[in-house]
DNA sequence: GTGATTGCAAATCTTTTGCACTAAA
DNA sequence: TTTAGTGCAAAAGATTTGCAATCAC
């Protein structure tokens, strides 16, 4: 990591354009002060909590969206009953892990993706997204 | 598709231990006879309606799971918005057009996935998921 | 008959929205 | 000051649940 944990949100938001408000520099630090991480709004929620950081819970799902459109975390989609986050923006994949709704990447590098059918045109390809599905729990 | 619409329904609910009522039969014809489909639940009462078929929304939901769970239906995860319903259940991928929410098919053999990284011991891989986002509309 | 299935309406859960209040520039 | 951002509480949308009525066997 780095030393200067609230520089560097304060540099992130900057750099992505959001102005830095109380709220989102707290919520900054929660993401990405630990490395990669998956998590909903509910569990950023609760984490805020903890920290005693005081933010609603419109406020997290304002800020995970407009982090994500700013390119800051990127959105996975698994199932239907929820929405994770993912603070790791670079290209990759993940393993989901069924039984305990837990997320864990895949190097970009790992995972090799051939498609012969081509997208129709006036379309393009915005993102492969590969899951893969997994029974069981991890030891971890 | 074939000449005894009727029959395959009830011979396929029979198959897979379900009791053939009036509404399952009803609802496997609309699913199965029209080749391959993704659909909402909210879509297949549409359709229901639309063919004066007495079912209600819970009957809709209801019976959607127990097709999944007999391996007559497969869910799509393509975002928290909804459930999708593949009544392809054989091994493929999709196109996913963000634009206008449909599901395209690839067939299995178009899409090839090769992944370096092993699911962790006492797991195994229960499928891989690949979509493809597009941007844009298909002309069709 | 008897247990499975259905329909309805209410409940639940996640996410969004409207709007008065507060804070950043 | 001036505009963007926040919090609250209500609304919305998808899905589930409880339970009495109905149906398949």
């Amino acid at each position: 990591m780095t030393k200067r944990p609230f520089a560097d949100a304060l540099e992130k938001l900057r750099a992505v354009g959001l102005r830095p408000t109380r709220q989102r520099l707290a919520l900054a630090r929660l993401l990405f002060e630990n490395g990669d991480r998956h998590l909903t709004a509910e569990t950023l929620y609760e984490e805020a909590q903890a920290a005693e950081i005081r933010v609603s819970l419109a406020t997290i799902y304002n800020s995970l969206h407009q982090f994500t459109e700013a390119g800051l975390l990127r959105e996975v989609a698994v199932g239907a009953s929820r929405t994770y986050f993912d603070t790791n923006v670079s290209d990759h994949h993940h393993f989901y892990y069924e039984d305990c709704g837990r997320l864990v990447d895949i190097a970009g590098g790992d995972v090799t993706v051939d498609c012969l059918t081509q997208a129709p045109d006036g379309t393009e390809i915005a993102r492969v997204e590969v899951i893969i599905r997994v029974a069981g729990t991890p030891a971890a």
